[in-house]
DNA sequence: TTAATAAAATCAAACGTTTGTGTACATTTT
DNA sequence: AAAATGTACACAAACGTTTGATTTTATTAA
């Protein structure tokens, strides 16, 4: 059982990673000489600094993260906790908050939510016992409380929300205006004719959703056009109910010829949900979703157009944010209540057909 | 500058996170018998525990991982590199690897490589340097040295690498046997009457493209049929080259009556550009690929059927081996040098029209 | 030569835990 | 009554760094 431990090492294997320690054992220097020659310190002289450079190299050293992270009471990690990596939108923006953190030698922490606010909760928690320096979120759809981000800020940990952020005061974040993107989307059907537009919107308590709703309703009133409540259907955004809104739509007594999805997933769904229906006027109705998933062009009926909301810039932009606010917390800069809120404003993109 | 050190605190804010020290000041106690009654060890009195975690929960304390981490020589956190989170594929492999480290509170440092060996390597270094247990690798496609991957055994770092892994002997990995999938696809056509059947595969050096190959081959022979090199085009999965490599299908001598593809992605690369350049045999032209994206279903020219590679199971898999491996480090059992080598079988799916 | 200065290196504490060992005191055994 | 056992706690080292304060050594100025 213990033989093992009285074998001679086959050169590396199974020895622990080199220390400074080590280090200084093997040179006769005090550790805290090693460490500064390591930082090249100015009171280190060039000799000694040549001489543990190259054993440290010699050696393999690497500094141990973990007991820095310690002792500078930081770990250089930035959390990310978002509903869903394969939706599109969402891969995009970890690839630009991967690209910015790992530029400034961040280290990214990721994890899904799936869209449950329970799970939300516990990955919060254990991005808390982590340690994890800040936090990017775009919060579970189905998310109404909001006590887990308050905890951080006891913990002064800094939260950056993007894209899909609550409905409070006092919080840094980036989002896309969605409200210019579907007044735009609107302006696009009603200069083409449409008058019955429908909307399948989001869950009620997500912003995204009142702000499509806003666009919809700011859009309408400025073309001259009256309101009709029963044309807007709120779902969850699950295959399910998206279908339940398409049939309320086609049910409805006026005719509608022109629905606006939530994104395009909900579109795919609803021109899906007509095409296997056979649904006389599916040919007929023109959509105009969300998102711009790439694979879009490849669907056998593309919306007409869709409004893009940057995902790569929102990533960028909350990584950007967030770093600063880290950056600023290091330099030990007074407390700085003010808070980021950048926000991106969407535009309508015709798909090529 | 230096003034709000002086303001009384209030409350919380600012205040670093309470500690055991902390918990055995305020009790007269020692740190190690409030660490002791946190762990309900049992040479601590009962009214000391009762004591100490109430304190504790009254104080909001969470243990500091960083210190745990450090203390322990482990940092319970799995590292996945993986080539490209947008994939289907991989973001629901990241889905089960993220299930089931949590499961075992483990968490999860993620990162791209975004096929490119140059940053593979790097975030390897990364890795390393942040203490990660053990590694989870999906190989960049035009991975072709393997010491980085060497100089993690020297830091005794497990590694288990999952679907697309490197030709060597000594490793750990899971992977899908495409061949019986590709076998699978070949009969299908074969029995459908296809007598020219092109293969758009994959870089030479994946082990990937070489099973598909050999599938190819040996179904081929199986059925008397001779095979003809000059259908089988190996690219890089990039759009380009796939549709080069349709053009020298479309170009060769024989008629192709049927395509099949080293993924989804490039199915629809290559049915995208018959297409765009109207061929007037697009339609005739049967497609068979893998990985079956979700997405695939709303397509205009749907592939007849897509062999299953089990991302999931994959992921999952690969997890599970990944954290055995480290419990029997845990339990010091002598080392090991069997090598888990899983091989999940691919399944051919027909897809509904 | 001696004091003052600069340069180079060391000491020791700290970060927050865990854990092996030591030590009181009370309780039981002989 | 002395010895053995058990209970409940404290001490201190260790994990690998960084860093303020201090000491040693070499250099320069007076």
């Amino acid at each position: 059982m213990k033989f093992k431990y009285f074998s001679v090492l086959p050169q590396d294997m199974q020895s622990k990673p080199p220390t400074i320690k080590e280090i200084a054992r093997l040179l006769k220097l005090s550790i805290s000489t090693v460490s500064r020659a390591l930082h090249d310190h100015r009171s280190i002289g060039i000799a000694t600094k040549q001489k543990v450079k190259s054993l440290a190299a010699e050696l393999n050293y690497e500094p141990n993260q973990t007991a820095i992270f310690l002792q500078q009471g930081k770990t250089k990690t930035i959390g990310v906790i978002l509903p869903e990596l394969a939706e599109d939108f969402f891969s995009t923006a970890v690839n630009a908050i991967e690209d910015i953190a790992y530029e400034q030698n961040y280290t990214v922490l990721l994890a899904q939510s799936h869209d449950d606010e329970e799970r939300e909760k516990q990955l919060v928690e254990k991005m808390k016992n982590h340690r994890v320096d800040g936090l990017l979120i775009s919060v579970a759809k189905n998310t109404s409380s909001y006590e887990h981000f308050e905890q951080l800020k006891k913990y002064n940990i800094p939260i950056v929300f993007f894209d899909r952020i609550p409905c409070l005061k006092n919080i840094h974040f980036v989002a896309c205006n969605m409200e210019t993107g579907t007044i735009q989307a609107l302006n696009y059907l009603i200069k083409k004719g449409h008058r019955a537009i429908g909307l399948i919107n989001g869950p009620i308590n997500l912003y995204a959703s009142t702000e499509r709703r806003d666009g919809y309703i700011n859009a309408l009133l400025k073309n001259r056009l009256k309101f009709d409540p029963s044309l807007v259907i709120n779902c969850d955004l699950t295959k399910k109910e998206v279908e339940l809104a398409m049939d309320k739509l086609l049910k409805n007594r006026r005719k509608v010829t022109a629905v606006v999805t939530f994104n395009d997933y909900v579109a795919l769904y609803a021109i899906n949900y007509l095409r296997h229906n056979n649904v006389k006027s599916a040919n007929e109705i023109v959509f105009v979703s969300y998102s711009n998933l790439p694979l879009i062009q490849y669907m056998h009926h593309v919306p007409a157009a869709s409004v893009e909301q940057y995902p790569y810039k929102q990533g960028q932009k909350a990584t950007e944010i967030l770093l600063d606010i880290l950056k600023q917390k290091d330099e030990d800069k007074p407390e700085n209540e003010a808070f980021y809120k950048v926000i991106i404003e969407s535009n309508l993109i015709e798909n090529l057909k």
